[in-house]
RNA sequence: GCGGGUGUGGCGGAACUGGUAGACGCGCUGGACUCAAAAUCCAGUUCUGGCGACAGAGUGUCGGUUCGAUUCCGACCACCCGCACCA
């Protein structure tokens, strides 16, 4: 007997057993079929899943199952992003160990996850914080290392000195320690850094091939690389000027055109000849620490104004000895790119013109825009960087800008001075070094051993992995490896003397450049992968993930696997490890405020509908709460719903189905009560209507003629087919699901047609399970028991993919709208293949075009075959 | 400042390469069933006028191309996002 209700609570636990009993998910590496790997970004284990997740594993559920039904070798696999500092505050606040913390975590969530009914193949479960992950981050850091892709080097931080500990640019607030509220200092540290700009213009180019990615990434990441072709210029100095050994500044330019603007130079406050200067003048050394301070909030950068120091050093231009540059020192000129030295043309750069107008030093323009007279044109307040030729400027008069350009770099590649041209052709890039040093407890132990005698001494490969040491304390600020006297003192594998480990651990941005590699083969326990199983199931087909990992976790993911080649890790084609790139949008949800201003959650709220005026009120008490714009679902403004509590309540078929409906999934979906609602109660509908299939294809189950309902219905199913199919391939999951409404009214529709005639069973059969299929990805268990109630044996999760008959999705009769002047004022039922000339004859026929033409005569008709009709009058 | 995106009913959104704007869902209105409620079912729902058939307007604004524009082109407005003293 069927029940009445479809009751998620029972079937969902139990279809998840029987997926577990046939093991269905697990991907074998050598099925000969052809691979399809989906990847949904590894979830960071904070204690429990959000929205966010349920979105974004729902997705790549879709799409892993489809592509399985499809008959792909499906790769799906899940872990854990786990190192991390929110481990080591649960630490000092809770006084729990980060491993306990995080591993209880990675129980809740995976518990929670699997409530959700995913497709993923868990055998292949791995945690970046267990050792046998991370020994191979060690093993490929020393390999990258050997390679020359590993640099060490000194590099301002943000340093709290409460905390005693780096803090990233994110956790600087107004110049202060997130945590701790002490103002910021800068400090130099010596720390380990990755080359990735030895692939900046590889990573650059490549992203012209990644079609699958969506632009505003690409962008992100191109602007991120801030490639930059210009001019690398040697100016002398007037050795009277000059400190002691300093001969000349080298600088960068894009725009070396204007070099006959010049009206100064201007280098870094940390630049090696500010420092030089600044040795023998007091004030130059007070003004450069006083840049210092500013340099570290980013606020405070936008707003202050263009500094500078004259440091009395005079530079010579490059195409007259007899014409002297002052040398600046000036805080909005950075060291860390081009050579943090500029020349500056006041007349065509902003700031440039800005530190002018500050300082006196006037302006000449050198580029005059087209249709400007050049003796009228003068730059005031703005500076001009558009097009036009080039004026004030010797032998470059007359010139286009591109043209001066070569002229100039033409001119001083050819000029030697001390042995060596004048200047050079230089592309600059924007990115820099990847910085990986963490002064941290809860990461990856960088595998290097330091050594009074040797230096740096890589530890030997057979003596990896350097696990973390357990027995830590977090009650001292500062890093507990650095306290820990027993595991930092190690006898030096190269000479044997007493040496110390390092103590810093890895960025974890590593951990997650190269798990979904380590996914391939996450078993073997000698080499980090298995090449060949790297390089078959490699790049990703579909990767999915939040907007937020769009620049940084891709970049540097793009930056291991190109490493990872060149060290004999993996063969993977130009090293682009994502093939296709899906960024999902975020879960939002309404805000609510009690009448004391404090946050409501949803779930203290019930909200009433009166004559489409909405009003909350808490439960409970009855009082009002006042309803806040729609924001990101977050803990501080507590809008927040637990997957839990509506898997618990709705099942997990009804908050995937939400979350795929609706909204486009690039988009950010805003959580409803009432969306909520409608996804369970289209839950309840279609098993109805499945049962009601059942029960009609029951008692009709062949044998007699076919009624016309029956190709109604077998056209329905087709149709939507082909619409689901095309909807999933482009990751378009909203339509998909409206696309299975239509098939549920059209199969209800016809249920109620046919109802009491005979000669349709079989095709209704066929049109329901076709439904179920089509289902099947987005609400597997409601489509599991579904199946079992249409009699099928088996799992539909196990079940191919429908055949689409195309020959179905054509009609013999099409009805075309007809336009008279590009108006709609009939319809026209023809033949499918109906002659121009008879559709003409047809439509002139109607009443209403003849109303329409108003007697006027027929100038043109146009006929866009099986799509519309335009009479012009 | 530079770069990018978005704009369609009360709401989320749909509309293949220019071809019936508003699929599908939510909400709302009316009705059926019920002692009642929930659930379910039926009908309606872009706006304006009309009892009605119907007519007019309509995809941020203004203009252009076209037999025909949400779609293509130009200018503008609004909102959102990314980067930002990058030489």
């Amino acid at each position: 007997m069927r029940p009445e209700r479809y009751n998620a609570k029972e079937a969902e636990p139990k279809w998840q057993a029987a997926w577990a009993k046939e093991d269905i998910f697990r991907t074998r590496n050598d099925d000969p079929r052809p691979k399809h790997y989906v990847l949904e970004m590894f979830p960071y284990p904070s204690g429990r899943i959000h929205m966010g997740h349920v979105r974004n594993y729902a997705m790549g559920d879709v799409v892993a199952r489809y592509k399985r039904a499809r008959g792909f070798n499906v790769l799906h696999p899940m872990g854990w992003d786990a190192f991390g500092m929110p481990a080591e505050n649960a630490a000092m606040q809770n006084k729990v160990h980060p491993k306990d913390w995080t591993y209880r975590n990675i129980d809740t969530m995976r518990g929670q996850l699997k409530s959700m009914g995913l497709s993923l193949d868990w055998s292949r479960e791995l945690a970046t914080c267990d050792p046998a992950y991370y020994k191979h981050q060690q093993r490929m850091f020393l390999d990258f290392l050997k390679a020359g892709l590993v640099d060490r080097k000194t590099a301002k931080v943000n340093w709290d000195p409460v905390d005693q500990t780096v803090l990233a640019n994110e956790q600087v607030i107004d110049g202060r320690g997130w945590r701790s509220g002490a103002p910021v200092e800068q400090r130099e540290l010596t720390q380990w850094f990755f080359r990735i700009t030895a692939y900046a213009q590889d990573l650059h180019d490549k992203l012209d091939t990644l079609e699958r990615w969506p632009e505003k990434v690409r962008l992100m990441q191109r602007n991120w690389i801030g490639r930059s072709e210009g001019l690398l210029v040697r100016f002398a100095l007037r050795p009277a000027t000059a400190p002691a050994g300093e001969t000349e500044i080298e600088i960068f330019t894009t725009r070396h055109d204007t070099l006959f603007g010049a009206k100064f130079m201007a280098i870094a406050p940390d630049h090696p000849l500010a420092k030089a200067a600044a040795a023998k003048d007091p004030t130059l050394a007070a003004f450069i620490e006083e840049c210092r301070q500013i340099g570290t909030a980013q606020e405070a950068i936008e707003k202050a104004e263009k500094l500078g120091y004259d440091t009395g050093i005079r530079a010579l231009h490059p195409f007259d000895e007899g014409w002297e540059l002052p040398v600046y020192v000036a805080n909005f000129i950075l060291m860390e790119y081009g050579t943090g030295a500029i020349f500056g043309c006041p007349a065509h750069d902003q700031r440039d013109l800005d530190f002018v107008n500050r300082y006196g030093l006037g302006n000449t323009p050198v580029v005059c825009p087209p249709d400007v007279d050049p003796a009228q044109f003068v730059v005031t307040d703005e500076a001009y960087d558009g097009d036009g030729f080039l004026i004030n400027s010797r032998f470059l008069d007359g010139l286009s800008i591109e043209a001066a350009k070569e002229e100039v770099a033409r001119r001083l590649e050819s000029e030697v001075r001390d042995g060596r041209p004048q200047a050079e052709r230089k592309v600059q890039f924007r990115l820099r070094d990847w910085g990986i040093s963490r002064q941290r407890y809860w990461g990856c132990p960088i595998p290097v051993i330091h050594c009074d005698a040797c230096g740096v001494v890589p530890v030997p490969v057979e003596d990896l992995p350097v696990t973390l040491p357990e027995d830590v304390t977090f009650d001292v600020p500062g890093n507990p490896l650095d306290r820990h006297a027993a595991w930092r003192q190690v006898p030096c594998p190269a000479c044997g003397a007493a040496a110390r480990r390092e103590t810093d651990t890895m960025d974890t941005f590593v951990d997650s450049s190269w798990y979904f590699a380590r996914f391939t083969d996450p078993w073997r326990e000698g080499e980090p992968t298995d090449r060949d199983a790297v390089n078959a199931w490699l790049p990703v087909d579909q990767y999915i993930g939040g907007i937020e990992h769009a620049i940084l976790h891709l970049l540097y993911s793009r930056f291991f696997m190109r490493a990872m080649n060149a060290t004999g890790h993996s063969d993977v084609p130009d090293g682009e490890p994502f093939d296709g790139m899906f960024t999902q949008g975020m879960v939002v949800h309404e805000t609510y405020r009690a009448a004391d201003g404090s946050w409501v959650t949803p779930a203290e709220v019930k909200v009433e509908s009166e004559g489409g005026t909405r009003r909350a009120v808490r439960i409970g008490t009855g009082m009002p709460v006042e309803i806040g714009p729609i924001e990101k679902m977050s803990k501080s403004k507590r809008n927040t719903v637990d997957p839990d509590d509506i898997i618990a309540s709705f099942g997990a078929d009804t908050a995937r189905w939400f979350m795929l409906s609706d909204s486009p999934p690039e988009r950010d979906v805003i959580w409803t009560e009432e969306g909520v609602q409608g996804a369970a109660r289209f839950v309840q509908r279609v098993w109805r209507l499945i049962g009601e299939i059942a029960d009609a294809a029951g008692a009709d189950a062949g044998g007699r003629a076919e009624a016309p309902e029956a190709l109604v219905v077998r056209k329905a199913a087709h149709r939507a087919l082909a619409a689901v199919e095309e909807s999933i391939e482009g990751l378009r999951f909203n339509v998909a699901v409206a696309k299975i409404y239509e098939l549920a009214n059209a199969l209800q529709a016809q249920l109620g047609e046919a109802r009491g005639k005979g000669g349709f069973g079989p095709a209704l059969r066929e049109a329901g399970e076709i439904f179920l299929q089509l289902l099947a990805p987005m609400m597997p268990h409601l489509a599991e028991e579904c199946w079992a109630a249409l009699g099928r044996k088996g799992l539909v999760a196990e079940a191919p993919w429908p055949v689409l008959d195309r020959s179905l999705l054509v009609e013999n009769t099409v009805t075309l709208p007809v336009q008279v002047n590009g108006k709609k004022r009939a319809d026209v039922t023809v033949a499918r293949d109906a002659s121009q000339s008879a559709i003409e004859a047809a439509v002139m026929e109607l009443d209403a075009v003849r109303r329409a033409m108003e007697g006027r005569p027929v100038r043109k008709i146009i006929v866009v075959p099986q799509r519309i009709v335009n009479v012009v009058a």
